[in-house]
RNA sequence: GGCCCGUUCGUCUAAGGGCUAGGACACCACCCUUUCACGGUGGUGAUACGAGUUCGAAUCUCGUACGGGCUACCA
């Protein structure tokens, strides 16, 4: 059987691409991947008064840039289009009102205020959240406490009514869920949820089931917080569609924040991007941070993602994309809920800075650099660069501060460290540093750690006091790669004018 | 409140009845390094609690506690 696996997601602020949503995608995709069946990508837009505009588009540019790019979705079409809820909105009434025929649903006319009111007038201290169930239904206004005769006229005058699913009062539903196995729930204890509002536009219940079924979609990944509601959807497919054509359930466990459900607050509170890629909200203006911008490659994000919840059985951590796919299987991913850790995370980014090639970081580092101000940057000199210091970024945007300086002269100097130990007998070792430097013909870090080291000798000085000096003219400060190698990139003439520069400076 | 799901070092996890409960991140110490990192070696550190089943329980069962989720004309 061919596997049809989907995700969907809804283009709001609060249902955008957050690491769960972002890890319920990649599951989905290596599941996908590894049977060979197409990743389906669902947008839900039903409730436009959340929609937010350029959402969807935004969870696109986040696919792509993790190279997760679907098989079927609202922008790259596919054989059962549209794939956009707004899109396909005439389809579920049709079912809605066969439901309804059946004794499965009923028309519901219940304005919001007598909504509130149940809700207030049935509260008790043992039951703070009344539900409209099986025991509340028949005191509010709906087709199956009016006679059918008022039911019409109403229906017949256009007012506003719903159709809700009306569930039944003791039937255990049960479904083996691809994680958790053997799941059982009693339908007393689900409301009769609204399947299709006011408005026309189906409410994900119905919206999930349809779909999956005219999409022929094999199998159904999802969070945990979907669990209680499974019944819903169960029953829907054993009243419209019968069980045998059922998806394959997998509720994928919670990602957790320092407290709960990771959040995009705690992102901001906290210091770390809980988003794939940069998002402004439109309607607020406010910029949640991704990992993109934060300094991530997307090898990294995947690696870091898939290791949140499932493991491979060995002690292996760093995976590439294709490995991922070759290894997943969605029975190891945990049933338990995983705290993320950002110093892990960005220990993954790291591994996979120093596991990556120059060439392949070239393009990226040089886009940084110019963003950050260097204009002038050489290519070949910009690949030795990266080769001297990428073992020491942990986020790319670190190759700024570990690299700015083979482009730019030091303007500040950590004069504190060297001023108080400065002498006559160092100004003159440097202008003899500054001698032999310019008589060389043979610009190597060796060569030129040779002379250097030469010149202490003769000058009856320690290396050690010397060459801090010589790393702060070179660099500004206390940090960098070797000195030599150093001078050796940024070549003789460059080296002797920090030299001279320092020896004004300090003097 | 009700229901659902879960619980192994601080964090992510391995161990599917059987050697001193293994690894990774973080932390600490030492080594390397005449800067800062990288790296190397070692260390601290966990089966939530209580019963039961068993020759033997992290592992199976029950209870308790704790954590999370759901309880909308949101998804």
């Amino acid at each position: 059987m061919d596997k049809r696996v989907r995700v969907r997601f809804a283009p709001s602020p609060t249902g955008g691409l957050h690491l769960g949503g972002m890890r319920t995608v990649l599951y989905n995709y290596l599941f996908a991947k590894k049977h060979g069946g197409d990743f389906i990508l669902r947008i839900e837009d039903t409730d436009q008064s959340r929609y937010v505009a350029g959402a969807e588009e935004y969870i696109f540019n986040c696919l792509k840039w993790v190279g997760l790019e679907p098989n079927e979705s609202s922008i790259h079409g596919g054989i059962y289009a549209p794939y956009r809820q707004s899109e396909r909105k005439e389809l579920y009434r049709k079912y809605a009102e066969q439901l309804v025929k059946d004794g499965h649903a009923y028309y519901a006319f219940d304005t919001p205020d007598e909504l509130e009111k149940m809700r207030h007038d049935y509260k008790t201290e043992l039951n703070p959240s009344p539900q409209y169930d099986h025991n509340i239904r028949t005191k509010m206004k709906n087709s199956i406490s009016l006679s059918s005769d008022e039911t019409k006229k109403l229906l017949n005058e256009n007012a506003r009514h719903v159709i809700r699913i009306k569930m039944q009062e003791h039937e255990i539903v049960s479904f083996t869920d691809m994680i958790r196995g053997d799941v059982s729930i009693d339908t007393s204890l689900v409301d009769d949820k609204v399947l299709l509002k006011a408005d026309g536009m189906p409410t994900y219940h119905l919206a999930v089931v349809v779909d999956d079924h005219l999409m022929k979609i094999s199998h159904a990944f999802r969070g945990e917080e979907w669990l209680p509601s499974a019944p819903v959807h169960i029953l829907l497919w054993k009243y419209l569609f019968g069980l045998d054509e059922m998806p394959q359930w997998a509720h994928l466990p919670l990602i957790l924040g320092p407290n709960g459900k990771l959040s995009k607050r705690d992102g901001a509170k906290y210091g770390f991007p809980v988003f794939a890629m940069n998002w402004t909200d439109p309607k607020t203006n406010e910029l949640t941070e991704g990992f993109k911008e934060k300094g991530f490659l997307p090898e990294a994000f995947i690696n870091l993602l898939a290791l949140l919840g499932w493991n491979d059985g060995t002690e292996q951590e760093i995976f590439t994309k294709e490995e991922l796919i070759e290894k997943f299987s969605i029975e190891r991913v945990h049933s338990g809920g995983a705290k993320f850790d950002y110093e892990k995370a960005k220990w993954f980014n790291h591994e996979w800075i120093k596991k990556s090639s120059v060439d392949s970081l070239q393009s990226i580092v040089h886009s940084l650099l110019i963003e950050k101000g260097i204009t002038s940057v050489d290519n070949s000199v910009l690949g030795k660069v990266i080769g001297l210091v990428k073992d020491r970024c942990t986020l790319l945007t670190d190759f700024y501060d570990q690299s700015y300086f083979f482009f730019k002269a030091p303007e500040k100097w950590d004069a504190d460290a060297v001023k108080p130990k400065w002498n006559e007998a160092k100004q003159l070792f440097f202008a003899e540093v500054v001698r032999n430097y310019e008589s060389n013909n043979d610009w190597t870090a060796v060569v030129l750690e040779k002379g250097f080291k030469e010149i202490t000798v003769a000058h009856q000085i320690k290396p050690g006091e010397v060459l801090l000096p010589f790393r702060i003219m070179l660099v500004g400060g206390k940090f960098g790669p070797g000195v030599f190698d150093i001078a050796e990139i940024i070549g003789k003439e460059e080296t002797i004018s920090r030299i001279k520069k320092g020896l004004a400076v300090f003097a």
